[in-house]
DNA sequence: GGCCGCAGTCGAATCGATTCGGCGAATCGG
DNA sequence: CCGATTCGCCGAATCGATTCGACTGCGGCC
C-alpha cells in the first residue's frame, strides 16, 4: 500500500498522486476523484519516513522532561500536558525523551539522528549543557526555563524572582516580620536550578526592602518530606508566622505540620507561594498563590518553537510571565506564636 | 554529514562504513578504526528517518495517552514514566499520542503512519474501537488494562475484581457490615471503562459472599469531588462504617469529609483501596491499599510490545497482577456510628 | 496561421541509509 | 603450482515518498 500501487489502480503516475494530494500543482478534478477513491478504499497514508527522508523534516518535536524516577510535579505534568495538546492541534507528533541520570542516548538520539524538528526543554538549570549540545547540533529549540544566559535561546518562564518577592510583600502588608521560603530538592537547587535560585534571589531582595527577617530552606519534592521541612523549622525558629514556597508538592505536608504544632491556617500561620491552579484549589485548605498559567506556556513553547522552526536565524524571543496571586485564604494577619 | 561524506573521508565505500557500524559483514580492524575517527571527528549519526525507511522499522513505539484534558491520575502517571524507562533501556524511543475528544488525527497517524513499530494503549474501555483499528492497521500493541474480549489482544493489567473483593473480604474481617465503593468519575465508567466495571463486580461478589450491605457510588477524579462524595455518602447512608475505592485521586477529599463529620480514621471509619504506592503512603494517614506495582506494569508492557513486534503472529499473552494489601492503618474493627 | 502560454500529466532524480551479488587478492591444501 | 575458499571491500538496487524538467494538447492572441 504505497503510492505507486495507489498509482497503479487509478491508472496515472505516481508524481500525479503526490500533486494531488498536496496540491502543489493542479490536478484536473476527474483524476483528483478517481486518486481519493483507490485512497479512501485501501486506507492508503503516506509512509510517514519516505516523506520525512524527503521533506528533510519529520513533523515531530522533541520534549526533554526530567527523568521518569523523579517524578513530575503538578506544574510540570501540566506542561507536558499542554504541550501535547498544542503540538496536537499543529498536527504534530510529541517525542518524549528523558534527560539526565542514565538517559542520556536517549537525549544523543533526538538531538542528533534528526529525529525532530525542534526540542523543547524542561527543568532547565543555570548552567546547562544541553543548551549548547542543542545549539552545537543546530536544532531549534526553546526552553521552558532559562539558563543564566537568557539572550544564548528562546523562552518562555515564571519571573519567580516577582512571583516569591510579591509573596513576600503580601506578607509583609499583613504585619509579618519573619517569614521562610521552602525550596524545591536540594540536589536540584545545588545543580543550579534556576526557578530556585531566582526564587531566593526574589524572596532576599522583597526581605531587604520590607526590612523582614528570613530563613531558607529546601525540602524534598513531596508531603512527607514537606512535613518534616516545616517541623523542624517551626522548631528551629519559633519566631516564623509565614511560609513562602514554590515547592507545591510539598505543601500538603506543611499543612500537617502546622496543624500537628497546632498552628491554625491562616489565623496562627499564613502560606503562600506559586503552585499549579488545579493543586492550589485541591489543596485543604486552597493555597493562596501565584497560579502557574501551564496551557498558556506549553502553548507558547510550541508557537516560539514553530518559529524557530521556520526561521532558525530570527532573533529569540522571550516570554516572562507574572500571573497574579490568587487569594484563597491561606494568609492573615500575623500573630506572634506563644 | 551523511554516510557518503563519511566514506569519502575514510577512503572506503559507504556499504563499507554500514558494515563497520552495524557489524552485519566483517570489516577489517583497520578499515573499522579509521572509519570511526572520522565518525568521532564530524559527530555523524545515521539518519532516522532513512534508516527506518530502508529498514522498515522505526525504533520507536506509541503510548496513547487521554487526552491532555483530562488529568492523568498518580497511577497513570506512574505508567508513563515506566514505559519511557523501559522503553529507553531497550533504546525505543516514546511517541506521545493523546487519543479521544478532538485528537483522533493524532492517533490516526500513529496507527496507519507507519510512525510507530508498535503501540502501547492506556485506559482501555470494556468495548474500545481503538483494538479494532489496531488491528486492522496490523499494528502490534499492548494494552495496559484490557476490553471484555481478553483474549482478542495482549496486556498487562490488575485484577481489580479480585483486589476490590480483598478489601471487602478485608473490611469484613475486621466486622464491616455496611461498605461503599467509590469509583471513578460516572462518565468514565458509563463508557465502560473496564477497570470501573470490574471493582464493581468483585464489590458485589465479595458483599455477597460474606453477606453484607453496599452501595456503590462514583466521584470526580480530584479531592473536591470525592469531598462532595462521601459527604453525601455519609449524609443518605449512616450505616456505612467503612469504604473501599479505587480511586486514588479523590481519597484526601473522602479524608476531609470523615474528618469533617468528625469520624477518625481508622478509628470510626475504615478506608481502604487500590493506589499507587507513592500516592498511598504520602496520604495522610497513609492509606491501606494494594500496590499498584506501575514501573513492573510499564516494562512487562514493553516487553510484551517487543515479543509481539518480533513475532506478531504468536499467540497472546496475558499478565494479571494481584498486589498484595499494604496494610498501613486506615482500617479498623467496626464501630457503629451513633 | 503561427506562436505563446497554461493546464494536466509523466518520467526520472533525489533524500540517506541498508543489503545483496560479485570481484580481486590472499590463503590453503594436495 | 594450481584450483578452491575465504576475507575484505565495492557498486548498485532498494525503501516510498517529493519535486523538477519536459512533453502534450488546447485555446487565445496578433
Amino acid at each position: 500500500m504505497n503510492i505507486g500501487e495507489i498509482a497503479k489502480r487509478a491508472g496515472v503516475s505516481r508524481s500525479t498522486v503526490s500533486y494531488a494530494l498536496t496540491g502543489k500543482r493542479p490536478v484536473s478534478e476527474g483524476t483528483k476523484r478517481r486518486i481519493q477513491a483507490v485512497i479512501d478504499e485501501l486506507g492508503y497514508r503516506p509512509n510517514a519516513a519516505a516523506r520525512a527522508l524527503k521533506e528533510g523534516r519529520t513533523r515531530t518535536i522533541g520534549l526533554v522532561i526530567p527523568p521518569a524516577s523523579r517524578r513530575l510535579t503538578d506544574m510540570q505534568l501540566g506542561f507536558v500536558s499542554s504541550v501535547v495538546d498544542a503540538a496536537a492541534r499543529a498536527d504534530l507528533d510529541v517525542l518524549l525523551s528523558p534527560s539526565g541520570g542514565e538517559h542520556e542516548r536517549s537525549f544523543e538520539r533526538v538531538v542528533t539522528g534528526r529525529r525532530v524538528d525542534g526540542v523543547i526543554l524542561m527543568e532547565i538549570r543555570l548552567e546547562d549543557d544541553r543548551v549548547a549540545r542543542l545549539n552545537g547540533a543546530g536544532v531549534p529549540f526553546v526552553g521552558i526555563g532559562h539558563t543564566s544566559h537568557p539572550e544564548e535561546m528562546s523562552w518562555v518562564d515564571l519571573d519567580y524572582e516577582t512571583l516569591i518577592a510579591s509573596c513576600v510583600h503580601h506578607l509583609a502588608d499583613l504585619g509579618h516580620r519573619h517569614v521562610a521560603l521552602v525550596n524545591r530538592n536540594a540536589e536540584l537547587v545545588a545543580a543550579g536550578y534556576g526557578p530556585g535560585h531566582r526564587a531566593q534571589a526574589g524572596f532576599d531582595r522583597a526581605l531587604a526592602e520590607r526590612g523582614l527577617h528570613g530563613v531558607r530552606v529546601c525540602s524534598g519534592d513531596d508531603a512527607q518530606a514537606g512535613q518534616a521541612c516545616v517541623e523542624r523549622l517551626l522548631a528551629e525558629h519559633p519566631e516564623l508566622t509565614a511560609i513562602a514556597t514554590i515547592n507545591e508538592a510539598a505543601v500538603a505536608g506543611m499543612y500537617r505540620a502546622l496543624a500537628a504544632a497546632g498552628l491554625a491556617v491562616p489565623a496562627h500561620f499564613s502560606v503562600a507561594g506559586v503552585a499549579a491552579r488545579h493543586w492550589a484549589e485541591n489543596l485543604h485548605p486552597p493555597l493562596t498563590a501565584a497560579d502557574v498559567p501551564a496551557d498558556d506556556m506549553g502553548a507558547h513553547a510550541v508557537e516560539l518553537l514553530l518559529q524557530r522552526i521556520a526561521d532558525p536565524l530570527a532573533p529569540h524571543r522571550r516570554l516572562l510571565l507574572t500571573p497574579p496571586i490568587s487569594l484563597r485564604g491561606t494568609t492573615g494577619p500575623a500573630r506572634h506564636r506563644t
